[in-house]
DNA sequence: GTCTATATCAAGATAGAC
DNA sequence: GTCTATCTTGATATAGAC
């Protein structure tokens, strides 16, 4: 069934957003599917191979949003704040998948570790791309545009963090930040 | 031996940087002590009690911070230097430890968590308590001081995995565009 | 493709000698 | 306060039946 192995990359998705992919085990995984350890074998061999998925998707899901940035219509005030938009969404409950990755970098094996910086590289590539424009158009003043784009990525990252720690949200708070610091 | 209890605690302190709580093993820290893993069950019986230590340390090393800021004659501008700068030095080569174990939020145990939330927040206020007193002085116009401290924290923490993840030291990008926040 | 069963290993934890 | 030894549990992983 090419479905349970989406079933499985999902629930994985969103158990790293979740507890960080150290923390989640084979049996977790099986029992929440009601299946056994070994069926989820069969479609990830091993606990790598899943977190090389799981990166892998989220490279895929990069890539969809910047080819629909690219294509549409919208301006560049509206490209920024769809971009945000998204990540808040994808976060969900927990944290933001990339940063999860990212403060398990130590702990997760080598291939994933390449993946987890491709996929961080591409993210923030995206914002410049975006950034540029807003650049050009005069809506952002500032002309670092990679500086720029690090540091809201950071916040953003950083302030979902904060939601769950705090056990409240931030993000508003955060984003109203962020815009002034973009127009600033 | 007292001082075989802090080298613990040190060396975990050191790991929960680089590797986060879950990924640390009695193990671990027994191999990188020379002692064995019942010597360390003495000195913190269940992992959970080393890292509720963990926390208090990072608590008391905040008081620290917030003692000496008061008890200086530093102004907003040199006590804003001084805390970033230690912010930065404390994570060495890791990330911060307090957004390394906000990370593994769903992961530690009650206890823990508590501690977690109140370290946060008070790392947080000691920072919003400079920011009132560099707004009072005219050197940040923004009067968001709650706001503009979360951003803050969030980037500069967010920075930190970046910088891991990235292989790439981007603090001082993102502390130029912190300052630029600021003081905008 | 999923199951049962099992191997293997590491983790957290405890008992009791020194 | 540290050790050896052991327990228990949970984790990753594999073999082979259905």
């Amino acid at each position: 069934m090419e479905n349970r192995k989406t079933q499985i990359l999902d629930l994985t998705m969103k158990l790293i957003r979740e507890k960080g992919y150290v923390a989640i085990s084979y049996d977790d995984l099986a029992k929440q599917l009601g299946v056994t350890k070994a069926s989820i074998h069969y479609h990830y061999e091993k606990k790598e191979d899943l977190g090389v998925a799981v990166a892998e998707r989220l490279y895929y899901n990069l890539q969809n949003l910047s080819a629909f940035l690219r294509e549409s219509s919208l301006n560049a005030e509206e490209k920024l704040s769809h971009y945000f938009k998204r990540k808040v969404e994808v976060s969900g409950t927990g944290i933001c998948p990339i940063s999860s990755l990212q403060a398990d970098f130590e702990s997760i094996p080598e291939t994933l570790r390449q993946k987890v910086q491709e996929v961080s590289e591409f993210e923030l590539s995206i914002l410049e791309e975006i950034l540029r424009e807003a650049s050009d158009s005069g809506i952002m003043k500032h002309e670092d545009v990679e500086s720029v784009a690090l540091a809201v990525l950071s916040c953003l990252k950083g302030a979902m963090q904060y939601k769950r720690a705090l056990g409240k949200d931030v993000i508003p708070q955060v984003m109203h930040t962020i815009n002034r610091l973009i127009r600033s």
